[in-house]
DNA sequence: ACATATACGGAACAATGTTCCGTTTTTCAA
DNA sequence: TTGAAAAACGGAACATTGTTCCGTATATGT
């Protein structure tokens, strides 16, 4: 069983072995488990009840996710891509002014779902301290991107940065949790009325 | 409710025996170590930790908070307690301008040192649900008398509702975790001079 | 001083995050 | 195709923490 080398291993730095199908498909598994259970139950559920609605065993979540908070990070990550990605899809598919309040709302519909979350981002745990800043890198750019092309078409005013839009929709959405989803609506509808207002030669024509 | 004629029980309505007094210098020492690991350890810290702090055992705590969220309700009911106290302490010490910006800073302070609180807040537990009614009961009243005091010395315009402020002022603590302390403090300011721009023949003289 | 209500302390229980390891499955090369 | 090793799996076992229970200790009032 000494397996004495004959040869040298074939790992060296050439490409290891293929990463598992049943491995992949447990990944997969988790994360849709992990993104349904989070939904309903809030990001305090049970790791147990993750692994047994992806079907498979405990040990096996923690072999993908060596802590609970690294799950909640994927899962995490990955809506925030989503919405991100979001962005170049509306860009292509509506006209800047459009594509913009679109996206905006999209944002507003994932900073809403992810109240729970917000609750453990700041609860000091030192494992999410780089959400906040995965976050930036990814939705800053997306609505700049969406700013600009608006403003050069002129439908808002430029000048306005993104992160400052980011971070008044993501406040703004806490009250709305107790006034009604109508209201964080309402509030975002006015923040980009706010940038129509000085855009273009005249707000009526 | 008429629970039997007559005078059966010496308890009726007439107190009872006494409270004994190790269970009050229990209570007081729980409450007081429980603000203590709190502000040190934050509001997830053990119950078990607290109890040795307090100097007594688990039972005890229960017995007086049958709940874990009963403790925390307890010392958060408090310290609102103290804000909304400070309120007409400053009124008599001060001029109504200064109590009101006085006062300002004292909840600011509140605020940023609950930021772990605000998470049990919104975690959804159903216990938490009665707080932010007393949060209002109490805090409403101490801040609209500051600034009917205001309004009427003519240092800041009449008609801004208490509740307003105080959810702004709540809201625009929040970054300034990040921020540093300084921008909680210069946001505050500003909401002060927003409400003095309005107020007297002019803001100069 | 004594009887009793009250309160105390901590062992025991329950829920849940995490680790460990024997077993199973997949991959790869002969 | 076959066999061995790497990789992954599953779940029992452990650790931590909220909560309950109850025998023991103590304050209160007569």
């Amino acid at each position: 069983m000494d397996d004495t080398a004959g040869e040298i291993r074939p790992e060296d730095d050439g490409q290891r072995r293929r990463v598992r199908a049943d491995a992949q498909r447990n990944l997969d598994a988790l994360l849709r488990a992990a993104m349904a259970v989070f939904a309903t139950s809030g990001v305090d559920a049970p790791v147990r009840e993750i692994a047994e609605k992806a079907g498979v065993g405990i040990g096996t979540v923690y072999r993908h996710f060596p802590q609970r908070s690294d799950l909640i990070i994927a899962v995490f990550r990955q809506e925030v891509d989503a919405c991100a990605d979001a962005a170049p899809a509306l860009a292509a598919a509506h006209a800047p002014g459009e594509a913009l309040s679109r996206w905006m709302r999209r944002y507003l519909d994932f900073i809403a779902a992810k109240r729970g979350l917000a609750a453990a981002l700041h609860s000091g745990d030192p494992a999410y301290e780089i959400l906040p800043s995965y976050f930036q890198k990814r939705l800053v750019p997306a609505l700049q991107s969406l700013l600009d092309a608006a403003a050069a078409a002129g439908v808002v005013r430029a000048g306005f940065a993104a992160t400052d839009l980011l971070r008044a929709v993501a406040v703004l959405a806490a009250p709305s949790q107790e006034l009604g989803p109508e209201h964080g609506r309402r509030m975002v509808d006015l923040l980009l009325d706010g940038l129509r207002y000085g855009a273009g030669p005249s707000p009526g024509g």
